[in-house]
DNA sequence: GATGAATGAGAATTCATTCAT
DNA sequence: AATGAATGAATTCTCATTCAT
């Protein structure tokens, strides 16, 4: 097996990145069974070889592409949610977190879901992804902690608001249920977190 | 294509079920996509081409063992839940949709997980199970609005009360959080449950 | 292996010869490798192992079919032929020959090349078929040599034409090619017949 | 499915006619149904997964193999044809249209009966491969009229003596037929055509 | 004798990965 | 370093034939 090149030069990083967000695009699009390293590497303009160079194998450039991902999904999501006014009114936060995840969550589609499933069906990505989840709910926990929101119990508060907000997105952009009300799911979503944080 | 048996016969039957018990098992265990049909067979002590002859393909397979699945799911689930006394005790009825819940999800581990990635990889496995998750709603609907616990938003309110009740189970068995204290999460989630349907 | 039954009771007779025409049947329309086992047993309503009572193997059902076939087919024509008014006119003799091995053709369409379809690709089939197309051809020039129609070189003058009137009858049935005009062809072939058979 | 190459470099080029050639001569030989295709890539000397980066499916490596071949059969029929002296001999022209038929034929032993075969038993093959017979008898229509040879009804007389030169071509290498003599069936053959072409 | 469920070798095809050029 | 042709194990599915009931 040949080595995998660490790349410095910035060419070089360039061309990670490139085939990391072509397999980001095509797993999101066709999950990653559908998906194989001969399309990944024309996707991105590259040799087979070239990817095989940059990565040791497919899962390889699975867990590059969701890094990618996660990380600028994470800070987009704390940036937004930092910069709100001080003080923190607490129904305005939500709604933004719900907007913003939305938003996120759909521009590409599926990418969250595609990585729960990957989670499920592969150890080592599971093992590389588990502490995403923690660390999101972590940080939404700091700035409610941090605004004088929560004090008690707050991570599994937190964890149970982060469960409503993903179902709602998901309702928004994968798993339509016709007799559902989006505005009205919204809604009630919205009034159970204020509760759930408030009490 | 050589037609596909529609078993009428105790001993077909049998096999057929046999067949689809032992592709329920390994689907759980592997997910889909690390399932082979020969593996199918062998644990289900019959040869490659009896599976052939009673399921299309392995698709196939995977439906009617989930059918299988999600159809005691629901009765068992059902049958507990109209069970309790009347008048309804609301906290009490929640207590229970949340034992049983997490009981029958935790016999078959992944079985309900797993579903969801198929759901979102195969459209026809998609079409054939989007309507549990509504049925599954609208059942516990009913009883709660049969028993006058709510009224307006009755489907939306129900439903991100499921989301809660699936995701702590899920946390119970398959993404375990290290972070979280179970019961807190529990105590958390039945509270944002009483609250969702009180008001 | 067990043994193949010789059925000398008439119920055991009919079946084999349905069987068989079943075989026939589905072997013209979908050839050889195009037909199973079980189609042919229940297109014939008998079960798959009673085929195999009366028949060795699938190719031996092939044999029995095309036996029949070949049988009637042979005998039909030879009636015809021999019916025909003495002193034997030559035309209306060629006439006869030709719109009754078109009709024959029709009736089971592609069985004829079917046929030699599968004596090429079987030294078995065509072993036991290989002496049908001489046969067919020494009675016609028996009858010729009877009706002292041709004497030298009798059986290859006669070969030739049989092979003209089987591209006419294919031409009819199964290969037309759109240029052609059949009543043209046909014309054309009747009289290379005739002066084959005349000079 | 993954892409078909459509060869550029010289290498690949050569790599798929290899392949071709190899189920050429495995098709020949043994026909479509006792071809499979390992045997074609161990033949040639390449891996299975070759064969299927230069083609679809088994069929298209039928039909390239088969399209190489009808290509080379007319070209040098037609040449050497057309080479012959002016003015056309028509005695002698089908003196040689005979001999090169049979020699050609000869080479690849089976090929042409081979080849219709599968037009019978695959339409895609058979609206592949249609319009060759309807070429190969347009062109040498064409060349007779070109010599004055014949006027009226010219393609229904051609097909005819194809008919002929393809039955003495089989009789002479696929299926002899004990009780004729060769030499008397050409000799009656050829005084058909000459007849056929000049009344 | 009859049935049709079961067998399992064999076929076509795919695709992650390697390596000669 | 880069390329992309080649590899071949693995997978799904078929079907002639057998044999327990």
């Amino acid at each position: 097996m040949s080595e995998i090149r660490e790349p410095k030069q910035k060419r070089s990083i360039e061309t990670k990145e490139i085939i990391a967000k072509a397999g980001f695009k095509l797993f999101c699009e066709k999950g990653y069974h559908g998906t194989n390293t001969i399309e990944i590497s024309k996707y991105a303009g590259v040799s087979t070889g070239a990817v095989y160079s940059y990565f040791k194998d497919k899962r390889d450039i699975y867990i590059a592409a969701f890094d990618q991902y996660i990380g600028s999904f994470s800070n987009l999501l704390f940036e937004k949610l930092k910069s709100l006014q001080q003080p923190l009114d607490l129904s305005v936060f939500v709604d933004e977190w719900i907007a913003f995840y939305i938003d996120l969550f759909g521009t590409s589609e599926q990418a969250l879901a595609r990585l729960r499933i990957m989670m499920l069906e592969d150890e080592d990505i599971n093992r590389h992804f588990c502490n995403f989840e923690n660390a999101y709910a972590l940080k939404i926990t700091e700035i409610l902690i941090h605004n004088g929101v929560i004090s008690d119990n707050s991570l599994e508060k937190v964890f149970a608001c982060c469960t409503l907000v993903d179902a709602l997105s998901r309702e928004k952009s994968v798993y339509p249920h016709e007799q559902l009300n989006f505005d009205v799911l919204k809604c009630q979503i919205k009034k159970a977190i204020l509760i759930l944080l408030s009490t």
